[in-house]
DNA sequence: TGTCCACAGGAAATACGGGGGT
DNA sequence: ACCCCCGTATTTCCTGTGGACA
């Protein structure tokens, strides 16, 4: 039998990937890799299928005053990640400048965009230089300099200004100066009518607010709703026409994927990602995309998600996670107590060279471990014999062992 | 029925680190 | 350049608790 070169093998292979592409245009499965006018353009075919109808109309409602000369109030609006809050106020403020315009009203629209925590100064830099008050500082200028550069360049403009502040929770110190300074100071220093969008993924942060702030601060209230499965459909339907080849994806695979999306988080970017990964998997396996090719893509992200918490975490949360699998490891299917997990996890540390935290610390971060299911906790008692929380690993045993190798490499030790 | 284990988990104290003001 | 202040991480201290066991 003759050998194939490692040439033949090699154009086999690509022949083969040839043939059974599936991806036309990867771009299409990853936002990240779109520019805002192709997402805006991509929304609007979404929003023609009736996505988002409510939260369309809702806004149509809020804004319509200003075709008529009214000062709408301010505008306050909640939804998980990947609801399309960014996206939909985008582009509804660009349709609202565009049909203002030919009514004689200048409106104008920019986005904050705090999708990153950061202080009130940086903030405040940021949304100088939307407005081209401002270069960017690093620092060595007054809170107080940037407020005057704003007010300043905003004086002589006129008609409706509408800020976009994104996800307002990130400001992290000195948010209630922030806000004092958008809700109370800038209105009375310009003439232009102005409009305050915050977006926020938590429900319930104007309690945190200065009492004086939020008293003063008039807001109307949108919620996002996560997307159901009959809108996620559409959204795929959609990526599957661009991003795939023709007849590539057999029938039931989207209603898969945006039945298992809806089902647990609603979020769109996870959904596309979910087929991204299936037409990865696919065209890796040289078949269509099928329901089981599905299944399979959504237990790699799975894994995929976990294994980037954890990559990404603070050096304590992973010591605290080895530990615990070491502990559920000897344990051989038995529970594992608390005390025995913090053994365990204090050896770990000690081949680790890393200075144990005392228990109480421990049992925070197995909270957290709890709060991301890395494992399952419930507190038990056993008479006599005190109480303690049951440790059971929530994540698949291959799962565990690739974890623990992670986090191994990560100490430099050996498994 | 009371005891007492082995922790849970809240509150306050303390250590730490980095940015900002001067 | 230096110090101060503030937010965060961690420790210390403490009280609470469900139920097996005597």
């Amino acid at each position: 039998m003759e050998q194939q070169t490692i040439r033949d093998r090699m154009a086999d292979r690509i022949q083969h990937m040839l043939r059974h592409a599936i991806i036309r245009d990867r771009r299409f499965l990853d936002d990240e890799q779109l520019i805002r006018a192709e997402q805006l353009a991509l929304l609007e075919e979404v929003f023609n299928a009736s996505v988002r109808d409510a939260e369309i109309q809702e806004l149509s409602s809020h804004f319509a005053g200003i075709l008529r000369g009214d000062h709408p109030c301010h505008l306050a609006i909640w939804g998980k990640t990947g609801t399309g809050k960014t996206l939909t106020l985008s582009y509804f403020l660009n349709l609202l400048t565009e049909f203002a315009k030919p009514k004689g009203v200048q409106v104008r629209h920019e986005h904050l965009d705090l999708s990153t925590p950061q202080p009130c100064f940086r903030a405040l830099n940021n949304l100088a230089c939307l407005f081209k008050a401002s270069k960017r500082h690093k620092k060595g200028i007054s809170l107080e300099e940037l407020m005057v550069n704003i007010e300043t360049t905003l004086a002589d403009v006129s008609g409706y200004l509408v800020i976009f502040v994104d996800e307002v929770d990130n400001v992290r110190r000195d948010r209630d100066t922030f806000l004092k300074f958008l809700v109370r100071r800038l209105p009375q220093k310009i003439s232009v009518k102005l409009i305050l969008v915050f977006v926020s993924n938590r429900l319930n942060w104007p309690d945190q607010l200065d009492p004086r702030v939020k008293s003063f601060l008039k807001l109307n209230e949108l919620v996002f709703k996560p997307y159901d499965a009959v809108d996620l459909k559409h959204i795929l339907d959609i990526r599957v026409l661009k991003a795939l080849h023709p007849n590539t994806v057999e029938p039931g695979v989207v209603e898969r994927i945006a039945a298992l999306a809806s089902h647990d988080h609603g979020d769109a970017r996870k959904a596309v990602a979910l087929l991204a990964k299936s037409a990865y998997l696919a065209e890796k396996a040289g078949t269509r995309i099928t329901p089981s090719i599905v299944d399979e893509a959504m237990d790699e992200l799975h894994c995929d998600r976990y294994m980037a918490l954890l990559r990404t975490a603070p050096v304590q949360l992973k010591a605290a996670m080895a530990g615990a699998i070491d502990a559920s490891r000897r344990a051989k299917g038995r529970v594992v107590g608390t005390g025995e997990a913090y053994d365990a996890y204090a050896k770990f540390c000690q081949r680790a060279v890393l200075q144990p935290l005392s228990g109480r610390a421990f049992g925070d971060l197995l909270a957290e471990l709890d709060v991301h299911s890395f494992i399952r906790s419930k507190v038990v008692s056993h008479g006599r014999r005190g109480r303690t929380r049951e440790i059971t690993l929530d994540v698949p045993d291959d799962l565990a062992d690739r974890i623990h190798e992670m986090i191994c490499m990560d100490f430099d030790l050996r498994g």
